[in-house]
DNA sequence: CTTCAGATGCTCT
DNA sequence: GAGCATCTGAAGA
């Protein structure tokens, strides 16, 4: 399949936070190949939304990642101890980026469950086979992702996308943990399977 | 199925 | 010092 190129990443942040849903994510990590499906993203905007890390620019030590090139990885702690995977996006410059909140498994199943829960497939309840990949700290978990990923370039070999499927039933809805953001706290800008 | 508390440490003021 | 783009386990219905 066809890695994705910058130029996929380098237009408007809502377009490819909708697009990016079918899409595999792929990671390589100590000789291991994770292959996941995207079933969820949400968008987030330097210029007019208040519940983006760099809102109006704001430019600090955490936020520096954003304003580097479209397809980096963004990789940030979040309430001390979970990780959150996002893609940067527009031209270098602008801190906007996408989200990745939900996946499915397609390769690597037994490394994946081993890092979440630390056991085998075999060994998953029902429970944890449906909540392996559903929010955002749990996709960072399950591919052994931390901020020493933080600013990883997409076009490389550890991790980047490739075109997958193209879904029907695509969801829209306001975006999950953000009500602090005032008016952006109701954009439609979290897109689901 | 639901709610609820607690964990835990970085980030910015 | 306050708050955070979250998750888990326990308890109740």
């Amino acid at each position: 399949m066809c890695m994705l190129t910058r130029e996929f990443y380098n237009r408007d942040t809502v377009t490819v936070a909708r697009e990016l849903l079918g899409k595999r994510l792929i990671r390589n990590v100590d000789g291991d190949r994770l292959v996941c499906r995207i079933t969820e993203t949400e968008a987030y905007v330097a210029s007019i939304d208040k519940a983006c890390h760099a809102y109006g620019y704001r430019r600090t030590p955490r936020t520096e990642i954003m304003f580097s090139r479209p397809g980096t990885a963004y990789i940030y702690l979040i309430y001390g101890m979970y990780c959150c995977l996002n893609l940067v996006t527009e031209p270098e410059g602008e801190p906007c980026a996408v989200l990745i909140r939900g996946l499915e498994p397609i390769e690597g199943l037994e490394r994946m469950v081993h890092s979440r829960y630390g056991c085998a497939p075999d060994d998953m309840t029902a429970y944890q086979r449906r909540q392996l990949l559903n929010g955002p700290g749990k996709v960072c978990k399950a591919l052994s992702l931390t901020r020493e990923q933080n600013g990883l370039d997409l076009l490389g070999d550890k991790l980047y996308l490739t075109q997958g499927d193209t879904p029907e039933n695509i969801k829209t809805g306001k975006r999950i943990g953000i009500d602090y953001a005032e008016e952006a706290a109701d954009f439609p800008w979290r897109f689901y399977l």
